[in-house]
This record gives structure tokens, sequence and C-alpha cells, in this order.
DNA sequence: GATGCATGTAAGTAAGTGCTTGCATCTACG
DNA sequence: CGTAGATGCAAGCACTTACTTACATGCATC
């Protein structure tokens, strides 16, 4: 309804669109259905609009919340819905991704805020790996932090790639959920024991696991 | 030395650090050394100077060769090479993805293109674990896509993140790529079988794995 | 020495860009 | 009613950008 709200909603969308450098004045005041000396007398300049709407629009998009318990109880159904949530947020804001990485040359400093919330994520999902780990949930020497950036870059990879190559994504956002959830807990020694598939042998017993508070649904 | 090729050299640069439009034809005439009149004599206009520049530049940048062979010796030696080879590919052409990435809204075709050698270089991967699996070198029923996605998309996770934001990859490169396998192995349930993690006992020897046509160099 | 070819130089054009100015209009509120 | 503030409108300004034109220069080859 307002002006300023209009103009900084259009803003993202045209920048989204067309980067720094192709969202106009014009097209972005067009955008919002306002004249353009209405974006200059409440912003002062293309730059600061930008600086305005990007530090707005994002940080409501995404979420702070990683959707991870402290004490972890079933790290299948905790995982898949860290990943759902993350994924979604991630395809979600692609096109503003992929101009703020296009921009990290020319304008590191923005790139930099913008980098901060998979920062925290990442450090988030770190610390639930240490935790799963140290309760016994999970086994095997693997490093906390390049297991999280294992999951976290398979999700990214298939939420950037999604559109612009379909073929390396030929399942569903949920399938490859699933997929990479699997991959991910036999990774981190978290996966399903027995495992008959092509060559059975002794279907040996995984030392404790604490009985699950509520069961996954599916399982393939 | 040709003035053509030091326009297609200094366009690649200049496009790499400002993108399409920031790619000025002043900017890359300069940048080459060369009249900013000529670009448009042997080119006709930027955006042929571009697209020619883009169709030979990355291609002699990355390569087909996957490093991956037909039969699979030795799973751990061979994946680290590969993973070596296509993170290196990725890091040096940051700029360029990042940038091709960023204008794939703008010029979707520019991009498809550009997303050809990726398809190419997953498809391989997937193609190598199928055998990997094949060969009774990897046990498990997850998706070959999938994890041939996990493991790329960790690789390029690194390689675009690694320099705008240091904090998620407090590890080398070297490192990084040693992390990556190992848990990728685990995953596609090929890994090192005993593990008691925190606390070693015996070096117990490893059940049957082909002999090595020629060792890794390093084992944690 | 003459011809042709690649290149440099200078100038200009039409369109687009961020941004400003001056003035008219509308609406809310005393 | 009157006034103030927000908005629209038309025009313009200084600058950049892709691209063109016309002409001069160097260099190799016949």
């Amino acid at each position: 309804m307002d002006a300023r709200e209009q103009l900084l909603e259009a803003a993202l969308k045209v920048f989204a669109e067309h980067g720094t450098r192709g969202a106009t004045t014009r097209r972005i005041a067009q955008a919002a259905g306002v004249n353009e000396v209405t974006l200059f007398r409440h912003f002062g300049s293309k730059e600061g609009l930008l600086r305005a709407a990007l530090s707005t629009g994002p940080r409501a998009v995404s979420f702070v919340d990683t959707h991870l318990p402290e004490k972890p109880v079933d790290p299948e159904a905790e995982l898949t819905e860290f990943c759902r949530h993350h994924h979604q947020a991630l395809f979600e804001s692609r096109s503003i991704i992929r101009k703020c990485m296009g921009e990290f040359e020319e304008h590191p400093e923005t790139t930099r805020t913008a980098c901060q919330l998979p920062v925290m994520i990442s450090d988030a999902l770190r610390g639930y790996l240490e935790r799963l780990r140290g309760a016994g949930q999970a086994r095997g020497d693997w490093n906390p932090q390049a297991a999280a950036a294992m999951l976290m870059g398979v999700l990214f990879n298939d939420a950037m790639g999604r559109d612009c190559m379909p073929e390396r994504f030929p399942y569903s956002e949920r399938d490859g959920i699933k997929h990479y959830v699997a991959l991910f807990l036999q990774a981190i020694g978290a996966g399903k024991p027995a495992r008959r598939a092509t060559a059975p042998a002794s279907p040996a017993r995984r030392p404790a696991r604490p009985a699950r508070a509520k069961t996954t649904a599916s399982r393939r």
C-alpha cells in the first residue's frame, strides 16, 4: 500500500531479476507503480534503496530457526525436517542468492552480510552433529564441519541447479532430500545397520541406539 | 599478441570481474591494450565478443577428462583424484561461474551452455559409482544420481564459498577433500569397515580389497 | 613505389542512466 | 476553510554506453 513498502518490494524483485546494474530506478519505480521521483524522495539514491531492500528482505525471507533440536532424538526425522526447510528457503531465494554471488567481486560487503545466515546455519548443524555423535547416535571420526558442509552443499547445489540443469536432478525435491539424508546418515555412521542390498553377509548388531520417540514415515 | 586474442582474453577477464553489463566495450578494449574500434571491427558487437570469449574460454579452462577410470580399482584414491581436479577447476573459474549463475535469469541460453560441462561430469561420476557398486566395492541401495550430486555438491559449495565465507571452511582445500571423500565413502558403503572412532585399538586388517595399482599417499 | 590490410585517432549519435527542479494535485487534519 | 505533507508529472542535466563514420598511419607484398 504505502509507496515506501511497494518500492522495497519492487526493488527486491527487480534486483532478483536483473542485479544491481540492471535494476534501474526507472524499472523499479515502474514495478512499484510509483513515480520515479518518489523513489529518490524516500531513499535518496538507488544505492540507498537497494541497501534497505536487501537488508530487510532476505532477513524476513529466511529464518534463523534451523529446526534442529538441542537434544537429538530421531536423526533421520530431524535432519529431514532441517533439509526440507533449508532447501525450500534456498530455492525460494535462489535468484537473489545467485545475484549476490555474482556480485561478490564488485560488492564484497553486501555479499558478506548475505553470507552471515549460511554461516550461522552451518554452525548450528555442526553443533547438532557433534551432539549426535556425543550421544552415541553416530559413529566415526569424521570432521563435523566438513560433514555440515557436505549436507548443506548438496542442498545448495540442488536448489541452485534444479532450474538450470534439470538433467542432474531427475527426482523430485522431496525424493532428493530423502536420498541425501539417507546417504548422509550412512556417512556419519547413523544409517540403517543391516543392509543386504547386493552382497548380504551378517546383519551384525549395531551398538546402542536409543529408542525412537516418534518413528519417521517413509522407509523404502 | 594478435589483437583478436588479446580481446578475447581481456573480455573473459573483465567479464569475470564485472559481468555482462559491467563489461563495457571501453573497459575490455583498455584491458586488451587495443583500440575500442578494433573490438567492433573484429566481433561486430559486444555481444559477439562475449559469446566468442565465453564459448572458447571455459572450454579450455575446464576439461572433459574426469580422471575416473573405466574399471574402479581403488575408490579412495580415484575419488580423491577426481575431487582434486574438479575442485581446482571450479575454484579457478569461480568468478566466471558466479557471474554466469547470476545472469541465468537474463541470459538463460548462455548459462545453459555453461551447464553442459557439470552435467557431463555428473554423468561420468554417476557411471563410476554404478560400476563401483556393480563390482561389489560399494554397498547399499543409495541413488547413484543423488550420490553424485552429493559429492559434486560439497565440492561446488567449497569452491564457491571458500573466499566469501572462510569461517565455513577452516581446513585447507586438501584436508577438506580428504574429509569429503572419507564421508562419501562411508555414505556409499565403501568406507573403512571397522571403526572404533575415538578409541583406536588394533589396526585390524581390512577385508578383501583388490590389490592397489598405485597406492595413495596420505592416510590419517 | 604502389596497393591492400590491419590498426589507431577523433568525433559524433542515439539511447539509457542516476538524479534534480519546478509545479500541480490530492488528502488528512487543525 | 486553510495548511502541510505526500505524491504525480514534465522536463531537463550531466554522464555513460554501444556503435558508427571518416580519416590518418604503419607495414608487408607485389
